[in-house]
DNA sequence: ACCAATACCTACCAGGTGGTAGGCGGTGAA
DNA sequence: TTCACCGCCTACCACCTGGTAGGTATTGGT
């Protein structure tokens, strides 16, 4: 779990592109079946290449995980970073990253299923996900304590407890609509809304409580 | 996924010793690894057999699986109804049941693994997670249906909404949890504490809005 | 045009995978 | 005491795993 940003403008244009693409692929595939449960040969031929190929690029499995959970972040904090700089509140630019990851199936999944199995100490994705959680839970928290300040926070709301709630709820709702996408359309969970539905129940200048 | 219920109290003694021994065995190692992840030379050793002898119990991996996932139903379904016929209320019910799994790490870690993998539908545990959701979705909706007639429902509070949002939260909590067992003591998620803290914004009969 | 770095490839490795075949002693009802 | 069933074993199978060795063709700055 090193900078492997420093080392992805390395190489020839092709390199950089195949990269790309074997990145794509072991998103879709971790997300099938899990980190342990996905082969490189898999992956590599998915790209076309041999799985020594693969580990031309990557050199162990593990720094492809590595790059596939760094992926994620840039993707994700650069469009949350936009909402936010257009003035939009950390609420609404929740809502809106929430709103966008329903179109992105294979992130969505290799998330929730990489956060999982990451639980156990010793996994590869272990440290990673520790740090994110503190991190998420922490710039949560902080958003929640400034809007207490403003007074945008509903009487007897706990930044803490809000936040890790904020969190859970949307971790716990990625994996409802995972398995809702079994249903037909209309029955199938609107992870936003229903985030937006608490949320209301939080800030104040979040809607009215009434559906 | 047909019934290995009836096949429980098959063969003598020793032998459904044994068969629990497994099940226990299967659910410390597929919450570490995942489904995927762990093998059963792995599980056998535990149990101080060889693979061949697991599967003389277990015809194959996925037959095992299926044995852990019933195991946990019928521990939990047991307790949280023995609380239900002692007059308590579902939410009460559901705040208690989230406090017995916070002793029982295995449990708990071993759901949020499979129920993250199984979200591909060729996981063999796909079916079983499917159900399983509708299931627990359904149920918590008729109880806060039936609070909404009663009056205890805060106004504004949508029971299919508020379900969904109860099962993500428990689904969440028990992720962020499980991470937080790498803090010290007092840093640790309480699933319970937050649980009810959200109970108390949906039922107007779990305690005072304020903290 | 040169040439080092890059992007692959085939062949191979040791070790692990779920599952099968067939045996052998123990169990317990008749 | 018989005897069908049970618990579990060793040996084996074909196949898959991540990773290495060492080769060749391509790329692209000089």
């Amino acid at each position: 779990m090193t900078a492997t940003t420093a080392a992805a403008g390395r190489g020839y244009a092709k390199g950089r592109a195949k990269r790309e693409e074997i990145v794509q692929a072991a998103i879709g595939l971790f997300a099938e079946t899990g980190y342990h449960g996905t082969s490189l040969r898999e992956i590599a031929g998915r790209v076309g290449i041999s799985h020594p190929g693969l580990l031309h690029h990557f050199p162990t499995k593990a720094a492809l995980l590595e790059a596939v959970l760094e992926h994620r972040d840039v993707v994700d904090r650069a469009d949350f970073e936009d909402d936010r700089e257009q003035g939009r509140s950390v609420p609404e630019s929740l809502v809106r990253l929430v709103r966008r990851n329903a179109l992105r199936r294979p992130i969505v999944e290799v998330f929730a299923v990489l956060a999982a199995e990451a639980t156990s100490p010793d996994h590869p994705a272990h440290e990673y996900f520790v740090r994110r959680y503190a991190e998420t839970l922490a710039d949560s928290r902080i958003d929640l304590e400034r809007a207490a300040a403003e007074g945008r926070l509903r009487p007897g709301v706990d930044p803490a407890a809000a936040a890790r709630a904020i969190v859970a709820l949307m971790d716990g709702l990625q994996v409802q609509w995972l398995y809702s996408l079994d249903h037909p359309k209309e029955a199938r969970v609107d992870m936003a809304a229903d985030l937006e539905a608490y949320l209301a129940t939080v800030y104040t200048d979040r809607g009215d409580l009434r559906a």
